[in-house]
DNA sequence: CTAGTTGTACGAAATAAATCGTAGGTAAAA
DNA sequence: TTTTACCTACGATTTATTTCGTACAACTAG
């Protein structure tokens, strides 16, 4: 029924705000600075352009929203501004994958890696990499995790 | 002299239209339908109402128009409606995962599982499913993946 | 019957997201 | 220098989502 998932917060000493949640045209962005690295408008906007067609004002309006939200950082000493991320990949996926199986699958992360792992095509590499992960997992927890009186499976 | 009348109303099954994403006050809805079956609008709202503060109209109003985007059924014999999720889980949960992926993972439900599977506690009993999940999958899958249309991972 | 309760319908406000047009500045080309 | 291209700022519109008030019908208790 439960399925108790802790997530590593921050350090304690630290007054973060906490990240706000990139809307998925964010997203989209976020992508492309992970990938590339810092970038100008016209570059973010020529790889969004492959995919569906935005307008140039359009990205540039939604970096400048970003830029606000903190979910951005920007070099404007030239002219041509220079954005990069501000949020770390792997951070700000752990949250937004929080927050999917929260609202998609009642929290339990187990259901969705099932339906992941189940519903798709996922070549025997993918599988290897997993069962690779699942014993470097089981390296670091020789027996039930000394820590919490959860775990309910 | 004939008349061909061709009555079309809401058949059920017609033009197959890919069934609108629900939004997340929406997913919370029908959470509550599929794990408990038909509800009144009473009861959807006193569940949702465990978790947060929610009108009894403005529940109403969701099951409205959800009614409308045809991710429910209702039955009005009596006075008091009854609503069902007229999608089922799995169908759903795998159209939003594949959204998901898309989004945040860049379509790799790989990374997707990796980090599900790495950034959190899973216990050993858990970590056992998706093993025996991983071997069950493979059964289906003697040989190299011939890969789908699908999934750039 | 009358009052109070519970129910549905529906308009509309409050938010949030995404999109684009236009203005005005800077730089490079002609 | 004039023109053309490119850049940022920002207001405004559009669309989606969520929330709730109000009206009024039906049922229930007294």
């Amino acid at each position: 029924m439960y399925e108790v998932v802790r997530i590593k917060k921050s350090t304690p000493v630290m007054s973060k705000v906490p990240l706000p949640k990139p809307t998925e045209s964010e997203l989209e962005i976020l992508q492309v600075l992970w990938q590339h690295g810092p970038c100008t408008v016209r570059f973010v906007n020529d790889e969004l352009s492959q995919k569906r067609e935005v307008g140039y004002t359009t990205t540039l309006k939604l970096l400048q929203l970003m830029l606000d939200k903190g979910l951005v950082l920007r070099d404007d000493d030239s002219r041509t501004h220079v954005y990069r991320a501000a949020v770390r990949q792997e951070e700000t996926q752990g949250m937004l994958l929080d927050r999917f199986v929260e609202a998609a699958f009642g929290g339990s992360a187990m259901k969705l890696v099932m339906q992941a792992l189940g519903n798709r095509r996922t070549s025997k590499e993918e599988l290897r990499q997993i069962r690779t992960l699942l014993n470097e997992i089981e390296q670091d927890k020789p027996e039930t995790e000394k820590g919490g009186p959860d775990e309910l499976a």
